[in-house]
Formats: C-alpha cells, structure tokens, sequence
DNA sequence: AGGCATGGTGTTTGCGATAACATGACGATG
DNA sequence: CATCGTCATGTTATCGCAAACACCATGCCT
C-alpha cells in the first residue's frame, strides 16, 4: 500500500520511505500493472478515438489536434480505424468500449442502431466529429459538409462560372462527400445551374486519378469552366494536367479542391480548397472530454465550425 | 462461467443454454470487461506500437502494413507518439508496457538505456522497425539507411554527376536520415566526390520549403548538377521550382529524393527516389509478433530489405 | 452391472492493484 | 495526565473475469 502511495503520488508517505520505495523500483525494474490498477480504481486514463483510415492525410491531422490537447492531461487516445465500414465500426467499437475507456471520440454522425445504442450505453462522453449535419448521440464538434457544399457552389456562380463538372470518389459510404456533393448540388439549382458532368474513382494514387479523370470528363464534355474536385490531392493532379495541356486558369476553366492540405501551397498555381477545420476539430473535441473527465462539465456540447474559402489562383474571385 | 464460455467461444456448453446466454447478453448490451479478463487470464490481445509521428506519410504506411496482418489475428495495435524525443518514446514506452501488451513494435534501433532495459525485461516480443544498422535488443526488420545513402551515391556518380548538392531535414534526431547521410557522403568520398554544398529545413509546407531551398542552394552554388533529397516532398518542391526556371532535367541537372511515395507519379516528371519497403516492413513485423505469441517461433529474427532505387526522369541512367 | 469416458455446468480461487478503514506513535492541548 | 489530532503505515475487501478443478448425468463398453 505505501508503495501504490508513493508511485501515485497521493497521501502521506515520509520521505525516506519514499526515497527507499522509488530507489527499489527503479532496481527491480518495477512496471506498475495499469490491469490491476484500472480494475481496481474503474479509472481508465483512455479515450477510444475511432476513425475510417490512417492514409488520406485528413486523419492524421484530426489526431495531431487531438493529442495536442490530450497530452496537457493524464489522458491517452488509443485509434480504431474502420475503414469506412459500418460493421467494422461496430466491431472496433464493442473491442474499444470492452477495455472501458474514459471517453470516445469518433468520426461522422452516421453509425449502426447497435454502434449509437453501445455508445450510449457506455455512459462515458462521446464527441461525434466533422460532420453536424445530423443528431448526436452526445456531443459533436465540426463543420457542415452541407454547408461546405453550398458555399462552394455559391462562389462558383459568383465567379460566373456556369458548366459546372464534379470529380470525386466513389461516395457509397463516405456520407461526408456525400452531403457535400448534395449540398454543392442543392445551391447550384438554386441559380438555375445544374452539373454539366461528374466523374468518380477509387483507389489507386490520387494525384494519377485527377489527371486522368479530368482529361476523361473534358472529352466528354469540352465546354465545361469549371471543376470541382472532392479532395484536394485529385484537384492537384487536375491542376497539373490542364496546365500542361495550356488552359488559362481561372479564366477559361476555374478548380477547387477541398480539405485545406497545407501541402497545396507550392504547386505551380495555388488551388482553391476549402478548410475543413480538422485541427481545430480534433483539439475541441479532446478539450470537451477532458473537461467530462475532469467533471467540469455535463452538458453535450454541439458546435459547427465555419469552413474557410481559400480562393488561391483557380478561383476567379466575384 | 458457463457465460464467459459463451462469449469466449471455449469449452462446451449446449446450444440452447448458448442461445439463451446470447439472447440475454444482447438484451442487456453486455459488454465484457476486458480489464478484467486481462487481469484473470494474464493474456492481453494489444501490441504496443511506437512510431515518432504520424504526421508525414512514412508512418501510416508502415502502420497499413501492420494492421493488414493483425486483422488476421486476435490482435490489435495500440499506437504511441514519440515526436522524436528519445526522453518522450521512454514515458510512452513505460506507459505501453504498464498495459502488458503482448508484443512491441517501435521505430528505430536508437533508443535510452532505460527504454532498452525494460524492453528486454518485459519478457515480451519486441521487433525494432525501419533501420538495421545496430544491434536490435531483440528482433530488427527493415532496410539500412546507410546502406540506401550508399546505393543512392553509386546511382548519381554512375550517373555523371559530379557536382552534388544535399538538402533534408535538420536530423539531430533523426538518426535514419542522418545515417542516410553518412552512407551518402562516405560513398560519394570514396568516389573521389564531395558534396559541394548542403542545406537544412524545419516545419513548414515541405514543397514550399524544397522549393525555397532548392532556389537558395542553387543562388549560392550555381554549378551543382545534382541534388539529393533527404525526403520526396522537398523533391517534388524543389522538382517544381527547376522546372519552372526552365532547368534541362536531367541532362543540365538531376534530383532524387527519398521513400518512394506514390504520390510523385502524376507530377509533371516522375522524381527519382528510392522505396524504403515500409509496408512491407509493417507486415513483417507483424507476422514476426504474431508467430512469436502463437508460439510457433521463439528466436529472434533479424531482416534487412533491400531499397529499391527508381530512377524516373529525374536521375540519368547510366 | 460396474467402470469409464464424455459433455455440460457449478464452485473456488486468484490475478495485482486501490478504497476504505484500522493501527500505532507522537506531540499538542486543556 | 487524559484526550485528541496528525502523520505514517498496515489490513482487508473488492474490482470482473478466467483457470482449475469438482460434480453430475448420460451413454457406451466389457
């Protein structure tokens, strides 16, 4: 017990014994048993941060903001990836909440009945991220693809651009792209413009894909001033194939991207895109549980961010 | 008991007593408390893995691989950040290890006295990823950095250059890169070369900052006919910024990076480069802990890829 | 019929820590 | 001097599950 106390930090323990008892762990190479502790206290210092994929740079970046807070706190994230599957989701999840972590932090509004039931359930905080369009189970944090769309379009007509094609990925499950598609969609009808195009792909190097799909969709359809592209690394390629081929851009035809990769900056033009606030998502999510774990705090907590244009040089400006 | 049966799919028990107990646990939302099963049965399905970030493409990579083989078993990865810092990867280490993990995998063989000491009296497998030039306190997969420099330096003096630049990352703690580095300069020396100027970077958009570099290194030494870099992402800055100065590639100059990101193919010229076989190493070390806690294998293993050099349009052949 | 293997279920114990309470030494206080 | 509070340390029960073993019914074999 004086042991548990000094490696703790909690209680009095005289400082000689303490001296003794550190100087003997450090010996015997002691690693306390965080098992046995957790099931003892029901303290688990683990917030379970559930996302679809590691690859596409996006994630990577929602964690960065999350560990950055997180590590101002006793508090661990461990990840889950899904892989966009909605039964793999469920399956992390059950793993996840098995080792009975603090808190859950976890991508998109859209989950299986068992998936919201077994969060619920948990009755730990749960922060859905980057999406809000839609109810929470608890708390959510991030931007309206909908809305992301929407404004999208609305600086697309601004800049008078009128046949309008979209390029993107094969959406079936990723409802993100999705509702930013019906978003851009929706608010293009709205100015009496419908798309000219669209094109879509999976897999492979996406840079490759945008060259290659916007070639394919300017054969069918060479009268089109304006693509948009739903991430960004596609929106490069595109980029890179019209200014080969000698379009003038943003003048004859106009691009945009979406997601904000910092790595844009630095490509022969600038393209347009869309930040997605993934960072800033990442660092308030983690800051909402922190603060539930820390007991400050019960009420769920809903916030939508405000995605910010960027118009580089493919975007004429109004 | 007959209910841990069940869940675990162990021993017999009847099919109806099953589909009561499974009935049950679904109506109730049971879920097991791994934390206690770990306690009880000493076993725990976790494999620490250990990585500096996950912020530059390299790592996730290496994680696909790993979670590609894991998913096969009853395993799973718990990630750990160290952000280079040798004193951080000890505390994460430690905080790994106070989980009882069933194997590790971390990044490089360079680590505190203190980290190797409690890797080597975990008693668990422990596999040291992306660089075998040392002594692995265990098992050691992956390719020698010093070895790639090496190979590199062959490729470009083969290649008739002779006037060669450097240009990567400050790497105090970056022991891969620097003894890429080291490979590199002592090849080249025993060439009769030596590097004619070098330069270094920190943070920032790395294709704003290879095209920055590239600009200021040339300024300084308009003679350099070839230019090494320490990552692709500089490259294709620095690839961007000759093209648009209208540099003869790669006759009047040549450039390479490093790492083999699929990314480069859809650039306007493919950058040379060279794939450190970092997925291919995520699976092997995988296979390597998943063999080790199935018993099947019990001596250490020690695995060294062989980088493959490609030379896309950016390295004369010879 | 007696013995024995087998399948299905229950009981007891222990994993390694912590919470809660117990104990003992000592000095201050009225 | 009895009482009390304080500090330092020790004891016991508990967390939720699984290992090991005990138990009982059944059916088969000799």
């Amino acid at each position: 017990m004086t042991v548990s106390r000094v490696l703790r930090n909690r209680g009095d323990v005289s400082d000689s014994t303490r001296e003794r008892v550190l100087q003997t762990a450090k010996q015997l190479g002691y690693v306390p048993n965080k098992i046995a502790g957790a099931l003892a206290s029901s303290r688990v210092n683990l917030v379970a941060v559930i996302i679809p994929s590691m690859s596409n740079m996006v994630f990577p970046e929602v964690m960065t903001g999350i560990t950055q807070v997180l590590e101002e706190t006793q508090l661990q994230p461990v990840v889950g990836i899904t892989g966009y599957m909605p039964e793999k989701e469920e399956k992390v999840l059950f793993e996840m909440l098995s080792w009975r972590p603090s808190g859950v932090i976890i991508a998109g509004i859209e989950h299986t009945d068992a998936s919201r039931a077994m969060l619920r359930a948990s009755g730990i905080p749960v922060v859905e991220i980057m999406d809000t369009d839609g109810t929470p189970v608890d708390s959510m944090v991030g931007i309206s693809h909908r809305r992301a769309g929407q404004r999208m379009a609305e600086a697309i007509l601004k800049g008078g651009y009128r046949n309008i094609g979209f390029l993107g990925t094969q959406m079936a499950l990723d409802h993100r792209a999705r509702k930013r598609f019906e978003g851009f969609t929706e608010r293009l009808a709205k100015g009496g413009v419908e798309i000219l195009d669209k094109e879509f792909y999976s897999g492979g190097s996406a840079l490759v894909k945008g060259r290659e799909m916007t070639q394919a969709i300017l054969a069918r359809e060479p009268d089109l001033d304006f693509l948009y592209y739903s991430n960004d690394m596609i929106g490069a390629g595109g980029l890179m194939y019209l200014l080969e081929a000698g379009y003038d851009i943003p003048g004859r035809i106009g691009l945009a991207g979406f997601n904000g990769v910092n790595l844009l900056k630095g490509l022969p033009k600038e393209l347009a895109t869309m930040d997605a606030c993934r960072l800033e998502t990442g660092r308030r999510a983690a800051q909402i549980i922190a603060s539930r774990v820390e007991g400050k705090q019960t009420d769920p907590v809903s916030e939508t961010m405000e995605p910010k244009i960027t118009y580089g040089d493919t975007l004429r400006r109004p």
